[in-house]
RNA sequence: AGCCUCAUAGUUCAAGGGAUAGAACGGAAGUUUCCUAAACUUCAGAUCCAGGUUCGAGUCCUGGUGGGGCUACCA
């Protein structure tokens, strides 16, 4: 049991022993001690005067003095204003420092064979653009999202639905069909998903084109639009291809794999992969076959012109269509076949969606449509809902140019990265293909970093002028005080100055030394805080501290230079624990720390 | 129009109803004969407005103002 956890029953008792009275254990709120307090935990006493009909500083006084009777860690508190500060002794955070040191992978939970399993559906891209500035962001919290489930003990499944069928396809084949000459990504050297999109960008302005020449004739919007052709041949290959018509089949199988293989390039560069893989052209008969059964049921329930629609004005929202009137399926049908499929195919205790917030409405009608069809998995599904990526002006716009492609980026940072390692130096002596690893490593922080730092339901802004930052807040910073405590262990061997293996009891620490202990001893609550609430950036801003809280020790410590080998060791055992708990931060935020930078 | 969501230094972000609202960038000024200066130290600078609940409100409630989103036979 942890000492939180005895304080606050300790507590209870105090309570019940001084003042005669049984309380809800939720009244006893005991916190980690601000820094600039005396003290390690805090107990409010606040809520407990109705109880103790004293003073603030009187039954502060009370309580403090009986927990210090009854528990041999803490060896001294004080009252300030409501809050009693109980300080712990020396040897209690040795202690803890050694089982940080010592246990396996500390303030993880190992999986076991009856660990509940958690899908987690990431990513979901079309076909038809490469990847940007806000697929980075899904990306990012859902490879990251999976590790933190992992580290808290659950099995988890990592999946991905590529949207791969539909008239927007059927615009970039039609486009590269017309226009395109036959060029395929070998002959343009153009990476495949990006040689598509430009292709559905081409579509796009064709079309654009034709509804302005009809408009100039004399149609108004709407007429132009009805009689584009270029929308009906689109209308017609879509048509074909349901039809399964070969030609049209084949251009979409083999402009769909020029557009894998691009993606899978940037999910390699990212660092982010899947278990499995859905595919919409493969999901979207069954979640038909599924809006016939609902239908059968009485759930839904069909309209004169055909089409079948849930009315949920019971649960409060409105209706929804699910089938149109010539009976194809829109975006609800293959969310509903793809639940369905994935459901046969594992034993899921849990569903997670990320995507992002402008779906919130999408996800809670999914979550009563599966309910209302029996599912007991769809009343708990979990829409991992977050915000979008700004630029400073505005939103992405595609038309206007103002996207931030996901594979520039990556490139762009990966030259800053090496720009600013050639500037220091301190890579000498390294390869070119070694030192190439670390600057991507570097870069791959940076973005994951500033990308998960954020508290994930918030709207963030990336401006792409000042574009990320190395210094300060950001990733490279807990990367260069890994390598920082990596370096310092390779001089202590130099200098046969080996770490002993754990830190002396009995030795006594100063104020940072102290400081870096107790953050250290925070991260198992912090763990389990980021998968409670679906949060990497609690992650984030943990590593941060930490590493921030390490770099003032280090400043103001000297760790090698310290002649007192009691007093070494305990430094080296705050030096080895830190190293391995920003490792273990970043594996969460899915980058990796470098051993030099 | 209705519903959802957000609002904190010049800027980008923190803050489980708890103490003096914390960082970073940018601005000003410092620290390397010494374990990595991508670091450390110091200074200036913020809770949209009006009420309410509470011992205590950036945080909860109500109303306003302002931004974003959703309310498609698009995905």
């Amino acid at each position: 049991m942890y000492i939180e956890d005895r304080l606050k029953k300790e507590t209870l008792k105090a309570v019940q022993e001084l003042y005669s009275t049984t309380i809800d254990s939720k009244l006893i709120q005991v916190n980690s001690t601000r820094k600039d307090q005396k003290g390690d935990f805090t107990v409010v006493v606040f809520p407990l005067l109705r109880y103790s009909k004293k003073k603030p500083e009187e039954t502060g006084e009370e309580i403090g003095n009986f927990l210090k009777e009854n528990l041999d860690s803490i060896c001294s508190y004080e009252v300030v204003k409501g809050f009693l500060n109980l300080t712990l002794s020396f040897s209690y955070w040795i202690n803890i420092l050694n089982r940080i040191n010592s246990e396996e992978n500390y303030g993880f939970t190992p999986v076991s064979d009856d660990s509940p399993l958690m899908m987690i559906e990431y990513s979901s891209p079309n076909t038809n653009k490469p990847l940007h500035l806000g697929h980075i962001r899904n990306n990012l919290l859902g490879f990251s999202l999976s590790r933190i489930a992992k580290a808290n003990g659950l099995k988890v499944v990592k999946t991905n639905i590529v949207n791969d069928r539909g008239i927007h396809i059927c615009k970039s084949m039609l486009a590269w069909k017309k226009w395109g000459n036959g060029e395929t990504p070998k002959s343009s050297g153009k990476k495949g998903d990006h040689l598509v999109g430009d292709y559905y960008v081409k579509f796009d302005k064709e079309y654009k084109n034709e509804l302005a020449q009809l408009q100039k004739e004399g149609m108004s919007k709407e007429e132009s639009e009805k009689s584009s052709s270029l929308m009906a041949e689109a209308r017609e290959m879509l048509l074909k291809w349901e039809a399964e018509d070969k030609e049209v089949v084949d251009i979409w199988k083999m402009m769909n794999q020029w557009v894998y293989d691009g993606f899978d390039a940037t999910y390699k560069k990212l660092g982010v992969d899947f278990d499995k893989i859905y595919f919409e052209s493969q999901t979207w008969s069954v979640g038909k076959e599924m809006v016939i059964d609902g239908l059968n049921k009485g759930v839904f329930y069909r309209r004169d012109d055909n089409s079948v629609w849930v009315d949920l004005s019971s649960e409060g929202l409105d209706e929804k269509l699910l089938l149109r009137s010539d009976g194809t399926s829109v975006y609800m049908t293959q969310d509903i076949g793809t639940a369905r499929l994935r459901f046969d195919d594992y034993p899921i205790d849990k569903m997670v969606y990320v995507v992002g917030n402008e779906q919130d409405y999408h996800f809670k009608v999914l979550s009563i449509i599966l309910d209302k069809l029996g599912f007991s998995w769809g009343k708990d599904l979990v829409h991992f809902s977050y915000g979008m990526v700004e630029l400073p002006d505005g939103k992405m716009k595609s038309r206007e140019g103002t996207v931030v492609d996901a594979d520039d980026l990556m490139e762009e940072m990966v030259k800053t990265a090496r720009e600013m390692s050639s500037e220091s130096g301190k890579l000498q002596g390294y390869s070119t293909v070694e030192a190439e690893k670390i600057y991507e490593m570097v870069a791959l922080g940076a973005l994951k970093y500033f990308m998960l730092k954020v508290d994930p339901r918030k709207t963030m802004t990336f401006n792409p002028h000042d574009s990320i930052d190395f210094n300060g807040n950001t990733g490279p910073f807990i990367q260069y005080t890994h390598a920082r405590i990596k370096s310092v262990f390779r001089k202590a061997i130099d200098k046969g100055l080996e770490w002993s293996g754990s830190a002396p009891d009995g030795v006594e620490f100063n104020k940072k030394e102290h400081d870096l202990i107790r953050t250290l001893d925070e991260f198992r609550h912090v763990v389990k805080e980021a998968i409670t609430s679906y949060s990497p950036a609690i992650i984030a801003n943990y590593a941060y501290d930490l590493a921030k809280e390490y770099n003032q020790f280090y400043h103001d410590s000297p760790i090698l230079f310290e002649e007192n080998s009691d007093i070494r060791n305990l430094r080296l055992s705050l030096c080895k624990a830190t190293g391995d708990t920003i490792r273990r931060c970043m594996w969460l935020l899915g980058a990796d720390v470098p051993e030099r930078m």
